[in-house]
DNA sequence: TATGAATGAGATTTCATTCAT
DNA sequence: GATGAATGAAATCTCATTCAT
């Protein structure tokens, strides 16, 4: 069957993420990837274009990837506190693998074209959206206080995230599974009850 | 005197924050910020013993640059709030330029040393002391509630800043001095004053 | 029988003749080829040796093919006049579509072997020679000049015919078939009739 | 003074006739021709933007540089006669070596730009007319019949004489310096001076 | 000190050809 | 016999860095 071909794209994609991961965009070498995929350079491009083209088809990858793992963890929380906070933990685990090096390699790059851009930031408004719509359900079960700013409460809630991962990871060595983001997270909370 | 040659390197680092800049690490060419800086290729290399220590210089340069402006933000405001928000906006104005760069090229390259990154580090531990501090003048005046774990806030001062003049600038397409993070800070401090 | 087996060489030889004179040799793609022949790759592999190989009996085919155009054109002329007009027309149509290709191609190039370039020379001496037995013919029938040097009159004749088509058709822009040499023709006969 | 850029372009001008006469433009290597001309690879990038770009700057060199020898080889001769005799001796010697692959290489080929052919085609019509001004002033003295068709009669010229070359060399094995166009020419002026 | 010129090391990409089914 | 898949070898071009003036 066709799966072939599929397995392969993603054996490759697979050893995308390692080494751009590693490298970024510049640093990485077409031979590394193929090496990690053990098989051929030349191979690479009989299923890529070229190397933005497998960087870009490897971000999408990425983002697709994570959005499912997104939405999955929202489900495994009831109250509004709960999803975040399974949100939050998932955020670790999966994404700081990848998805930040992703992001960093693309902020400032023509490596990548306008049109990812523009997708990649179409995934991120995915997830400001579902976090977004997980604090006005927050409200109407009055979990949260009525008045809040659900646009600011969510650029804190994702931005506390990431700085807290960064902080803790970074900062204190701890490795992303192991970080503790409950105190900030409470501290949140507090706010967006409301006094 | 030295300063001349004081002088030079100054004018060689102003070009390369410009170069930098715009196409980050790998793309940008010794060539053309020689070019910027109106000199001869090969005269940066007697100021500067490779693009990586150039690099690195830049980033200090910057460091330095903002920290001070962090410092004289913080003065400008009497209660917590408004040094925060002072920081805010001085983030917004002052590093956008280019701090976010910097970052984003240090992040997972090795074109940055390991020398210069504990540098960076610590230069965003001192940024987060300066905060933490504020925040704990801020509980023994009485602005704030007692019993806040103040890392966690910092994390979450900090995280919002930056996810706020992300989404106010690349989503909204506002410029960073025009974006309004006060919403975003009242929010946080409705959390901080405790309920 | 082995005529399927012939079949496909003609089909294949077809088609590079296609891409080989859009392309030149070089730049010419075995993978083209075999696409405008509606077949695998590999399959030409089965066909032919190489690259060069296909590239060789294609020379080989063409040339054949010409010299058998160029025996019937010469017969449908009665006098001398006639005959190497009608040659001239000939090289018109049916050459112009492929034959210099291959000269050109040939030429200056390791591409073909010193064997096949021999081959083609012999190909040459052969129309040169048609040529030159015509003028010998006219010059029996007392329709050209006795004394003439028939080497020297062969030469100006194919180089004429040559150059006339390359003027036309390159410069004034006129397809091969509707280039007129009889103007040309006629000069060079009054040079070979004598004064 | 500048002339040591211009001295270098002349010298790796030098060398990509050389090679690039030997192999043709695609079996041409930018090492070889940087080899020849006794510097590094990476200095032909200096001096030529690319592949490309250099095998058609040694095409207007080339072109020009003939344009200038035909121009001188006709005024050394007095007569109509002795002036297209000079023109062809000298298209024998000088041109021989290089003009003609310069020729071959472009005919079917991307490899140079519509610019280019364009303007290969420009020198290729002012030789023409020169020739044809030349006939004309044949004309004008008496020494040629008033009521030749001088387009045709420049095609055979030129034509005869790239023919002439070819068989000789070619086919005699003769150096273009021995072969003795004389004997068509005097043909070939006989049908100009009419019956 | 300043710099134009030179270059070596290396990276991406292409494609003819082989292999395995 | 036919072919999709795999690849190795090669070639262009880039650029940080050094050299010589």
């Amino acid at each position: 069957m066709a799966g072939i071909r599929e397995e392969r794209r993603r054996q490759i994609i697979q050893a995308a993420m390692g080494v751009f991961g590693r490298k970024g965009f510049h640093r990485a070498k077409i031979g590394e990837i193929a090496n990690e995929a053990e098989i051929g350079k030349s191979t690479v491009y009989e299923y890529f274009d070229s190397k933005k083209d497998l960087f870009e088809e490897m971000i999408r990858f990425i983002a697709q990837d994570y959005y499912e793992d997104v939405r999955s963890a929202l489900d495994k929380g009831d109250t509004c506190r709960d999803k975040l906070l399974s949100f939050a933990r998932n955020h670790g685990t999966f994404i700081k693998s990848h998805m930040e090096l992703a992001e960093n390699t693309m902020s400032n790059s023509n490596s990548v074209s306008e049109e990812i851009k523009k997708e990649m930031l179409g995934w991120k408004m995915k997830i400001f959206q579902i976090i977004e719509d997980v604090l006005k359900t927050g409200i109407d079960s009055g979990e949260l206080c009525a008045g809040i700013d659900t646009r600011a409460a969510t650029s804190i809630i994702l931005g506390s995230i990431n700085e807290g991962y960064a902080v803790q990871c970074i900062i204190d060595g701890k490795r992303p599974e192991d970080a503790d983001l409950e105190p900030m997270m409470d501290l949140i909370f507090t706010g967006l009850k409301g006094q």
